[in-house]
DNA sequence: TTGTACGCGTTATCAA
DNA sequence: TTGATAACGCGTACAA
C-alpha cells in the first residue's frame, strides 16, 4: 500500500502542486496548508518516490565507484574513505568491482551507469584516452583517483617522488645492493601506470647516489602478497642477495617478510625492508613504507566530484598529492 | 545528446511500441522491421533510460547491502563474495555503510531504498523484531547474513558449534585453563548476538570436559585487534595465565597475538590460540582458526534474496551453515 | 504485425 | 498562494 502525491493531495484537500511545494521547501506556501500538508504526510508515513523524481530532476543521488576491488587491501581503506567523504552528503554508492578486462570494457564503453548515477569515481584504473573522450563527450561527471588522463580530474600520488623516498632512505643507511620487487604494468590485461613511475623514482635515487642500475636486482610480480613472496624467495636467493628491498605496494611487502622468514633472514638486521601504500596491515606488522594520504584521497577526490556534478562546466585538472615515508621497524643501517 | 525512444520510431519509421518490442525481444516483430529498428539503434547508440523503466516495471535492478564496512575484515571478505555472487546477474551493489545505531536506524525505519533497490542484504546487523515486522509488511525482499531474526530469510553459522569446536580442540590438546576474549555483544550500539553464541559453546565444550568456568578467563573487547590486544595483555599478566586462548574473532585473535610477542610469550609453546571468522589474514599470519564458509555464505545469501525478489510469495527460512576447525601454528599441547 | 494512447509519480509552468 | 496540466521516457493494453 504505497501512497502517491496525489493520495496526499487528496486528503489535504489541495493540489498535487503544493504538495510538491512542501516537499521541496518552496516558500510559497501559507503555513496553515503547509501543517496540513505535512499532517497528511506523516500520518501517511508518505514518502516521495525516488525514481520518479529522478525521472524529472536527472539526478540519482548516487554515483558510480569503478574499483579493481578484491585485489589490494589500499583499494578498500580508499573505498572506506570515499564512503566516509560521501556520508554527509545523501548520495548513495553502486559499486562497480571491475576484476577483468572485458568488465571494465563492458562498463566503460556500454557506460551502461549513464543516468544511472550522477557521477563516477574511477579508483586505480587506467583509462585510455578514447574512453576518456568518450566519458567527456557523453558528459558523465567524472574523477579518477589514483589514475590519471589529462582529459578528466585526476588526482594522484606523486608516484615518482614517493619511490625516490624509498630508495634514499634506503641508500642513506648505507644500502648499496637493493633490490626492487616493482607491481606489473599489465595485471589482468590492465595497465598500472603506477608501476612506471615507481620505477623512475628507484632509478632516480640510485642515480643521484652514483649506484649502478642492476638488472638482476630489479623483479615485477603481481600485486599479491603470494607473487610478492614467490618474488622475493628468487631476489633472497641471489647468489649477492640485496641488503634491502623496496617493494612497490604493502601487500608485495607483506611477501618479503614471509619469505625473509621462510629463509630465517632476520629483519631488519640482514635486510631492510620498505613497503609502498601505508595500509592498516604496514602498521600491524610494523614494517617500514611510503604513506599515501589515504584519507585525503578519498575525501577529495568525492569533493571534486560532487564538484564536477553540481556544476558541469569544471574543467579538469590534475591534483597531486605527497606521499610520506614512515619509518618502522623494517629499516636498519647495512653493516 | 541523449537519443529516446521516439527518436528512434520517429527515425526507424515505425511506432514507439515497435521499437519496445523490439528492446525487450517480443517475437511479435517482422524481422525485416526488427532489422531496421536495431540497425538505428545501433547508429543512435540508443540506449533506454533504466530510470524510466524503472518507473513502469518497478524493478531498479539493484539491490541494498547493509554492512558494518569497516570494522572487521570479516566483512569485507563477505561482501568480495556477495558481490561476486550478484556478478551473473546484471544487478547492481548500492552500498551502505553503517557505522553508527543512528544510520541503520535511518535506513531502517525510513527505509529510504524502498523503491530504489529490489532487495536488502542485512550483513552482520542485528534486526529488531519491529523492524522486522515493518520489512515485511513493505514487502521489501530481505536476506539476513550472519544476523538471524525469525521474521526474514537468516543465513547463519552455527555459532554455537563453531566456539565448541575451538575450545574442544584446546582441551584435547591438554589445556585445562583456556582464556576467552569474546566479542562485545553490544559495539556502538549494535547488539552482535553472535557473542552469545560463541559463549555457550565456550561453557558447553568446558562442562564437557568438567572444567570449570573461570570468570577471570573470561573477558570482552570490541571486535578489533587494539581492543583484543589490551583484552589479551590483561589475561596474559595474569597471576594465573592461560596456557590457551579463544577469540571471537581473528581480528581479535591478531591482538592476542601482538600482546603475546610484546610479553615475549611465545605461540605456540606456551601460549595456544584459535580464532574465529577465517579470514585471509589467519592465513597470513598462520594462526588456527574456525573457518566460516565465507565464499558459500555470499552466493548463497545472494541466490536466496533472487529468490525473494522473483518470487514475493517465497516463505523465510533458517539456514545454518558450519563452521570448519582449521589447525594453524599456534595450537600445541600443553606442557 | 503495428501504431496510438495511457499511465507510472514526480516537478515545473502557467493561469487563476 | 494555489491547482490544473504538461512534461520526463518508457511499457503495454487495445485498436487497427
Amino acid at each position: 500500500m504505497e501512497y502517491t502525491i496525489h493520495d496526499v493531495a487528496r486528503i489535504a484537500k489541495v493540489g498535487i502542486g503544493t504538495v510538491s511545494r512542501v516537499l521541496n521547501n518552496n516558500p510559497n506556501v501559507k503555513p496553515a496548508t503547509r501543517e496540513k500538508v505535512l499532517a497528511v504526510i506523516a500520518e501517511l508515513h508518505y514518502k516521495p518516490n525516488p525514481i520518479a523524481r529522478s525521472m524529472i530532476s536527472r539526478r540519482t543521488n548516487s554515483i558510480g565507484v569503478m574499483i579493481p576491488f578484491f585485489t589490494r587491501p589500499f583499494h578498500i581503506e580508499i573505498l572506506r574513505n570515499v564512503e566516509a567523504a560521501l556520508h554527509p552528503t545523501n548520495m548513495q554508492i553502486v559499486l562497480y568491482n571491475i576484476e577483468t578486462n572485458a568488465q571494465r570494457d563492458a562498463y566503460f564503453l556500454d557506460l551502461p551507469m549513464r543516468r544511472r548515477v550522477d557521477g563516477l569515481l574511477v579508483i586505480s584504473l587506467p583509462v585510455e584516452d578514447a574512453v576518456a573522450q568518450d566519458i567527456k563527450n557523453a558528459g558523465i561527471p567524472t574523477v579518477l583517483l589514483d589514475t590519471y588522463n589529462p582529459l578528466l580530474t585526476s588526482l594522484v600520488v606523486n608516484n615518482v617522488e614517493g619511490a625516490y623516498q624509498a630508495v634514499k632512505c634506503l641508500i642513506k643507511k648505507g644500502h648499496r645492493h637493493i633490490g626492487f620487487i616493482n607491481g606489473l604494468t599489465n595485471e589482468s590485461n590492465f595497465k598500472f601506470n603506477q608501476a612506471n613511475d615507481r620505477l623512475i623514482g628507484f632509478h632516480r635515487a640510485l642515480g643521484e647516489a652514483g649506484l649502478l642500475f642492476d638488472p638482476e636486482m630489479f623483479l615485477t610480480s603481481e600485486w599479491s602478497r603470494e607473487a610478492g613472496r614467490a618474488t622475493a624467495l628468487q631476489l633472497l636467493s641471489h647468489g649477492r642477495r640485496p641488503t634491502a628491498i623496496f617493494a612497490a605496494s604493502d601487500i608485495q611487502a607483506v611477501g618479503v617478510l614471509e619469505a625473509a622468514r621462510s629463509l630465517n633472514i632476520r629483519i631488519p638486521e640482514e635486510l631492510s625492508l620498505i613497503g609502498f601504500d601505508g595500509i592498516e596491515l604496514s602498521e600491524l606488522l610494523d614494517f617500514s613504507t611510503i604513506q599515501q594520504p589515504i584519507e585525503e584521497m578519498g575525501f577529495l577526490s568525492i569533493q571534486k566530484l560532487i564538484a564536477h556534478i553540481d556544476r558541469p562546466e569544471t574543467q579538469p585538472e590534475l591534483i597531486r598529492l605527497n606521499t610520506t615515508l614512515v619509518e618502522r621497524h623494517t629499516t636498519a643501517f647495512s653493516l
